[in-house]
RNA sequence: GGUGGAUUCGUCUAACGGUUAGGACGGAAGAUUCUCAAUCUUCAAAUAGGAGUUCGAUUCUCCUAUCCACUACCA
C-alpha cells in the first residue's frame, strides 16, 4: 500500500521539473519520516550520543514516523563486547523505545519480518550487500581499485607533513599512486584475484562545487579538489567503511532525514556524491548537523576524562570497562531519566518561549531541528543538578519514600519505619534536595541520634545561662501533653500536632524572656549535633517526646554540662 | 598547514533591521525564620574587533581574530 503510494507520487514528481532539477522534497514530503540512530559499538554511548538519539526520536514521533536503532560495527578492531545492550539499554532508560532495530526484548532484530523489513540491522550482519554496490560504482567510473599499502599511503603523509603540507589522496595525485587508473589492466586484474589487500575508493569529480543544504545549518559548498578519494570497501576484510555502508544503509532502509553530530560535516560532499553516483538524488535523505557538545571549563569537546576530572557523569548509564575501570552514569547517580532527557534536549535547542520543564510528549510536539542552536552547547552540570531538582520536586511523598526505602535500609539495617514515618518526613524535606541520595544527609538525625556535637555550636551556644535554661525546658517538655508522629492523626493530623509544640515551646521561651535563638539552637544542637536543620516542633513530633528527653540528657552528660 | 563550521551575560539561550538587549542556571545583597535549606525581592553580568549597506545593524555583506570539527583501509 505504502510502496504503491510512493511509486505514484515518485512518477508524478519526476515528471516535474524545474530547471532541469527534480523537486526532490514533493516526493520526500509524502514519505513517512524514518530517521535512524547509527551508534559504533566502540564503547559506551555518551551523553552527546544520547542527545543525538534524542533529537532524532523527537523528530520522528513528531511527524507520525519512525526511529531505527541501527548498528555500525564495521569496525572489527575496536568492536567493544556489551556495548550494544548498553546502547539499548540507555535508551530505554531515557524512555527511547526504537520502532525497528530491536525487539520487543531489546535484542538487536537479524532477520527481516513485517515488522522488520529492513533487517539485519547490524552492519557486520549485512556484509554481503556492501561488494556488489561498490563494484558498481567501479563499473560506472565512479570508484576504483587502489593497491597502495598503508605503509606506502603513510609514508607519503610523512613526507607532505615534513613540507608542511598536507597529502590528499585525489584527481593529482592518484595519476602516480598504484591503482586501476594507473595499472595496466590485466595487472589490475591479477592483483585483485591474487591479493586483498586493495581496496576501493571513490573517484572525486575534478574542481566541482558541491551544493548542499543542511536543515540546521542552511546552504553550504564545497570543492571536490578539497576531498580525499575516500576508501569505500577494504578487500581485507570484505566490509565497507562508514561511508560506503552508510548510504547504502540509508537508502535501503529508506530514511528520509539523516541527524548526526557535526563531525560529519566535512563528510557530506562525498555522501551526496555518493547519492548522485548510485542515482539516488530523488529518494536521498536530508541532513541535519547537531553541534557538539562541549566540556563545561576551557575549550573542546565534552569527554570521559572531563567528567572524571569535573565531578559530574558523561554517561547515562554506569560502564565498567575491560580493565575494570568505572565511569559513571546519570542513572547511578540518582538523576532521574526525565530531567536528565529535558536537560538534553535543551542543550542545543529551545522552543523559543520561556518553559525550560518538559515532559517527553511535550518535548515531541515542540520539537523542531530550525530551532536547534548551530554552535556547540558548554555542558553545565549545576543546571543538570537543577533539572534534577524540579523533577524530584514533583515526585509524591509516596513515591519519594519509595526512593528513599533503600538507602534507609542501607543506612539503618534492620529498623522498620513505617510508610507514613518516612512519607511525612520525604514531604518535609524535597524542597531541601538535589537528589533523593541527598536525603540522608538532611535527615539523619531523624533516624540516629547524634554522636559528636560541632565543637563551632558548643562554644556559641553552651553557655552556663543557656545550659541552666535548657534544663528548664527539659522540665517543661517533660511535663507537656504532646502529639507525636505515632499519635497525631496521620498525616492531616501532622499540622496540628507541630502548631502545639511550637505554640508551647515558645510560649515558654517567651514567657521566660529567653532568647529565642539560643534556647531552639542549644536544643538543635542536641537534636542533630550541629546548628542545622529543620524546626525544632519539627523534630521533635518526628522524634517524640522520649527521644528528645533523652537526647537533651544525653548531650548534658557528654557535654560534662 | 588545508577545508568546513561557529562566535549575545561566567554558562544555556531569547530578540520580523527599530527592545531600557529578555529569561534560566550559577553568583551577590536583602527579607523571612529558632539555625540551615527552601522561598520571596533586588542587584551585578553579554552582542569578539573593524569596515560596509541602511534613517537605523545583535540581526545583512566583507575582512580580521578566536574557537571547534575534519584532514585513517575509525566511526
Amino acid at each position: 500500500m505504502e510502496a504503491t503510494i510512493l511509486a505514484v507520487t515518485t512518477a508524478i514528481c519526476t515528471r516535474h521539473k524545474i530547471n532541469g532539477r527534480h523537486i526532490k522534497y514533493n516526493i520526500m514530503s509524502e514519505r513517512k519520516r524514518r530517521v535512524r540512530f547509527a551508534p559504533s559499538p566502540t564503547g559506551p554511548l555518551h551523553m552527546g550520543g544520547v542527545r543525538t538519539a534524542l533529537y532524532n526520536y523527537l523528530y520522528a514521533k513528531q511527524a507520525g514516523g519512525d526511529f531505527i536503532l541501527r548498528i555500525e560495527d564495521t569496525d572489527s578492531q575496536r568492536f567493544v563486547p556489551g556495548v550494544e545492550k548498553y546502547i539499548i539499554e540507555s535508551l530505554k532508560w531515557c524512555g527511547i523505545y526504537p520502532d525497528e532495530g530491536v525487539d520487543a526484548q531489546g535484542n538487536v532484530v537479524d532477520t527481516p519480518s513485517e515488522r522488520h523489513p529492513h533487517a539485519p540491522y547490524r552492519q557486520s550482519q549485512r556484509k554481503p550487500i556492501y561488494r556488489a554496490y561498490a563494484e558498481e560504482l567501479v563499473k560506472n567510473g565512479y570508484a576504483y581499485y587502489a593497491f597502495d599499502s598503508a605503509q606506502e599511503l603513510d609514508a607519503r603523509r610523512k613526507e607532505a607533513e615534513a613540507n608542511k603540507s598536507t597529502f590528499i589522496y585525489n584527481y593529482q595525485t592518484r595519476k602516480e599512486l598504484r591503482n586501476s587508473l594507473t595499472l595496466p589492466q590485466e595487472e589490475v586484474k591479477e592483483l585483485l584475484e591474487t591479493t586483498n589487500n586493495w581496496t576501493i575508493r571513490f573517484k572525486n569529480p575534478e574542481n566541482r562545487i558541491v551544493k548542499m543544504d543542511d536543515l540546521i545549518r542552511g546552504h553550504i559548498e564545497m570543492n571536490t579538489n578539497t576531498l580525499d578519494d575516500k576508501v569505500l570497501w577494504k578487500a581485507a576484510d570484505e566490509l565497507p567503511t562508514y561511508h560506503l555502508a552508510n548510504i547504502v544503509d540509508d537508502h535501503l532502509m529508506e530514511i528520509t532525514e539523516v541527524i548526526r553530530g557535526e563531525e560529519w560535516l566535512p563528510s557530506l560532499p562525498l555522501h551526496y556524491l555518493l547519492y548522485e553516483a548510485f542515482g539516488w538524488q530523488d529518494s536521498q535523505p536530508r541532513f541535519a548537523h547537531l553541534s557538539l557538545l562541549l566540556k563545561p571549563d576551557g575549550k573542546g569537546k565534552l569527554s570521559k576524562r572531563d567528567g572524571d576530572r569535573l565531578g559530574f557523569p558523561v554517561f547515562p548509564l554506569k560502564w565498567v570497562n575491560a580493565e575494570g575501570e568505572v565511569s559513571r552514569g546519570y542513572r547511578e547517580d540518582g538523576y532521574y531519566p526525565e530531567a536528565f532527557v529535558n536537560m538534553l534536549a535543551l542543550l542545543g535547542w529551545n522552543p523559543g518561549t520561556e518553559q525550560e520543564l518538559f515532559t517527553l510528549d511535550e518535548l515531541i510536539n515542540s520539537f523542531s531541528l530550525d530551532r536547534v542552536i548551530k554552535s556547540g552547547a558548554k555542558f553545565n552540570p549545576d543546571k543538570a543538578k537543577w533539572f534534577n531538582q524540579e523533577y524530584l520536586r514533583k515526585r509524591t511523598p509516596a513515591q519519594l519514600a519509595e526512593e528513599f526505602a533503600a538507602i534507609l535500609a542501607e543506612k539503618v539495617p534492620g529498623k522498620e519505619f513505617s510508610a507514613d514515618y518516612v512519607e511525612q518526613l520525604c514531604a518535609l524535606i524535597k524542597e531541601r534536595a538535589h537528589f533523593v541520595a541527598d536525603f540522608w544527609d538532611i535527615c539523619s538525625y531523624f533516624f540516629v541520634a547524634p554522636s559528636e556535637y560541632a565543637e563551632k555550636d558548643v562554644n556559641k551556644f553552651c553557655t552556663p545561662e543557656n545550659i541552666e535554661n535548657i534544663k528548664k525546658v527539659y522540665a517543661f517538655i517533660d511535663n507537656l501533653e504532646l502529639k507525636d508522629i505515632n499519635s497525631a492523626n496521620g498525616a492531616a493530623g501532622k499540622d496540628e500536632a507541630v502548631h502545639h509544640i511550637e505554640e508551647a515551646l515558645t510560649g515558654y521561651i517567651k514567657e521566660n524572656e529567653w532568647k529565642m535563638g539560643a534556647v531552639m539552637n542549644t536544643l538543635r544542637l542536641f537534636f542533630v549535633g550541629e546548628a542545622k536543620g529543620l524546626g525544632i516542633a519539627d523534630i521533635i513530633y518526628f522524634i517524640g517526646k522520649e527521644e528528645a528527653l533523652a537526647r537533651i540528657s544525653r548531650a548534658l552528660q557528654k557535654l560534662g554540662l
